[in-house]
RNA sequence: GGAGAGAUGGCAGAGUGGUCGAUUGCGGCGGUCUUGAAAACCGUUGACCUUCACGGGUCCGGGGGUUCGAAUCCCUCUCUCUCCGCCA
């Protein structure tokens, strides 16, 4: 939510930064100035009327005090017609507030002025590649097939005891998956992150604190009975952990790592973009998040940049880094840098992870706000990004780094695997 | 799952219908004293909306109600604690 007082301090620039975003907002900023405006005339009124009902109530007690009930019951009189009008005057304040509420929920977070215009995907920046993409031989396998052949991964058995999108991972597979988690949490504690667990389920609180509800309900798996939700990323969790927060500027910034499962119904995907761990419902990711003062954010966004560089340089994967689009762009997001790693077999870029800076959105909804130098309070900037996503790497890993009868594991793995190369079963 | 108790400011903890946004203690901040620190003493100390300001309004777990007037009474939801049951 941008916070109403940027809106209307500044409404030219809210305008040209959501354009960006390929949003014409101008109707929708003056709808909401002039809620605003009519919000506070009638709190004003009703505050007036409040005012004078509790003047004439302490009136009413020190009358009765006195014992002049006849006066007393006069006043009650005119105290109870003034309640009533004060009682109709909150209805329309209320009514008046829940307009501007869902107003101002509906649009998405500006634009940070990098952000390239553009429509899609294709439209993104290229803004760093790193590493060689290898030369396989014309005998290598994609990441699925490999899967099998070593009996890393069984797809099969997923669809059986649940569903397509929930695999078993095995063996020597199932190893790689609890090593690449143990290394990409120490890499964050070294580089001061507070490691964090989360609870899998949220409520709809946390669920409006993130964004994810009311818009993108379809998304995660619901629990009916309970009401409860799976977590799509650590990230709900692990930021609503500050909604209603006051934080000192001590504190900042906030430096979390959490590892979890991850699950999202991925309605409306098919095709061969979700073969294999393409994309997958149930999934494993390591998320950063920081919570930081205004003036540091973008500055934090860098680090968190090169923090996801440093993991996929260490585990040997070729990856870009591209300046999402204004048209590619979540919802929520300020400023977003995604990384691709090169999936040498299926020959094409996977996005593994999602680097952002939220500015205040994400704050101003859920109320997370520090008190600066002078004590004031202001809203808090957050950020986040997936350091790393499992199934993507695990992909990219397999066919990258496989040879002829086996699968090499890149150096910095090697001690929390246990084993150098990924070997056929039986052999 | 059954029975009971409770939820008040950063924390502890008073307050059971009238001047209570709330006694007090601790903690925090500022000061006196001190070479410095501690102790002692004095002062100060919540959030939100509105206003240039003065001021006004809201908030005692959430929501609703009774009343001229609610932290205090009633309803409801959530959460916590104790006992019993079950259990990794």
């Amino acid at each position: 939510m941008i916070p109403i007082q940027i809106i209307r301090e500044n409404p030219e620039e809210v305008i040209s930064r959501l354009a960006i975003k390929n949003i014409d907002a101008t109707d929708a900023l003056s709808q909401i100035i002039s809620l605003d405006d009519q919000r506070k005339e009638t709190q004003r009124k009703m505050d007036d009327l409040l005012s004078q009902t509790n003047t004439l109530a302490k009136e009413i007690g020190n009358l009765y005090k006195l014992g002049k009930r006849e006066d007393a019951d006069a006043l009650k009189e005119q105290n109870t017609q003034l309640k009533e009008n004060a009682k109709m005057l909150e209805v329309q304040l209320s009514e008046i507030q829940e307009a501007l509420q869902s107003a101002l929920i509906q649009l998405p977070n500006m634009a940070h002025l990098s952000v390239p215009k553009g429509k899609s995907a294709n439209d993104n920046q290229v803004v760093r590649e790193c590493g060689e993409i290898p030369l396989l031989s014309e005998s290598a396998q994609p990441h699925w097939d490999l899967a099998t052949r070593f009996d890393l991964i069984s797809f099969d058995l997923g669809s059986k005891v649940t569903g397509a999108g929930f695999p078993f991972y095995k063996g020597q597979g199932a190893r790689l998956q609890r090593a690449l988690i143990n290394f990409f949490l120490d890499e964050a504690i070294a580089a001061g992150y507070h490691e964090i667990q989360p609870p899998l389920l949220i409520n709809e609180d946390s669920g409006y604190g993130t964004g994810q509800l009311p818009d993108k309900e379809g998304q995660m798996y619901h629990v009916g009975i309970d009401n409860l939700y799976l977590i799509p990323t650590a990230e709900v969790p692990v930021t609503n952990i500050y909604r209603n927060v006051i934080l000192n500027k001590s504190d900042l910034p906030v430096k979390n790592v959490a590892y979890s499962n991850c699950f999202r119904r991925e309605a409306g995907s098919y095709g061969k973009d979700v073969r294999g761990l393409n994309r997958l419902h149930q999934f494993d990711k390591v998320e950063i998040v920081q919570i930081a003062e205004p003036s540091q954010s973008y500055q934090i966004l860098d680090s968190m940049i090169e923090h996801v560089a440093r993991l996929l340089t260490k585990l040997e994967l070729p990856f870009r880094i591209l300046r999402l689009c204004g048209g590619d762009m979540s919802f929520t997001s300020a400023l977003t840098f995604d990384f691709e790693v090169w999936s040498a077999a299926q020959k094409r870029w996977l996005e593994v992870s999602s680097v952002s800076n939220f500015e205040s959105f994400q704050a101003n909804r859920m109320k997370l706000r520090f008190k600066d130098e002078t004590g004031k309070t202001q809203l808090a900037h957050t950020l986040n990004g997936s350091a790393l996503a499992l199934p993507r790497i695990v992909a990219a890993l397999l066919e990258n780094h496989q040879e002829e009868n086996r699968i090499r594991i890149p150096a910095a793995l090697v001690g929390y695997t246990g084993f150098e190369y990924i070997t056929l079963p039986n052999t």
